[in-house]
DNA sequence: ACAACTATTCAACGATTATTGAAATAATGA
DNA sequence: TCATTATTTCAATAATCGTTGAATAGTTGT
């Protein structure tokens, strides 16, 4: 993954609406939403649902299927998967014994990394 | 986690010298790097540093410690595993299986996420 | 073809962000 | 104390982002 990628992921994730757009499909999986089904589930006006919902497509995010008059939408959780790589790789050096503890403080670091 | 800090981290990450002094710093671990030695290792005006550290400072991604004239940073690595876990919770409504092929796809699959 | 429905594009405004040089603050060592 | 080094703050500018209503495009069923 490259910087630039990686930048553009993380301000598509830095709006308050498309990190909530993004989870709930995330949560979603596969089956994915329509983008009317997003907008009344999140509240938010369907004409600025729609610029949210571009951006997150344009940065491959999302993809996005064309579903009757439907636009379905789903979570990339591949590239997600890569960008949270991309952020934790060689962490400590490659020696993940000299931040053991640091690890320890997080709730979720079972759930996320391999304890080595 | 809540997402306005999660957002607000988000925020910190999308631009291309916070997300490089992070990541150089993630690896460093629990040693950290002094300011003007991450200036030096990016090529980044020490002015300009200053602005991106502080903005990275404030959102709790980085903590910093007054080491005589020096200021040494250290990335906050419980912080970084909070909001992976914050961005992966409930992935395909907690069934793994439905997301299998997906996670397939990933390089960085088997580093980052148990297979369940 | 037409009406109903879904979703996006457009234009405009206000608010926020990144960058730079110059100046200021703070700690060290002679 | 005084010069030196390290880092931050300040002011100003240019550029970008988020939100909204109105208008537009595409799809479905009659």
């Amino acid at each position: 993954m490259e910087n630039t990628i990686a930048t553009s992921i993380f301000e598509s994730l830095s709006s308050g609406v498309r990190l909530d757009v993004f989870r709930l499909l995330v949560k979603k999986g596969m089956e994915g939403m329509v983008a009317g089904e997003i907008a009344s589930t999140l509240n938010v006006p369907p004409t600025n649902l729609s610029f949210h919902l571009k951006a997150l497509t344009q940065n491959r995010l999302l993809s996005v299927e064309q579903e009757g008059r439907f636009q379905r939408y789903r979570a990339n959780i591949p590239l997600m998967l890569d960008l949270i790589g991309y952020l934790t790789e060689e962490c400590c050096e490659g020696h993940p014994e000299y931040c053991a503890e640091m690890r320890e403080a997080s709730m979720c670091c079972d759930a996320v990394l391999p304890k080595n």
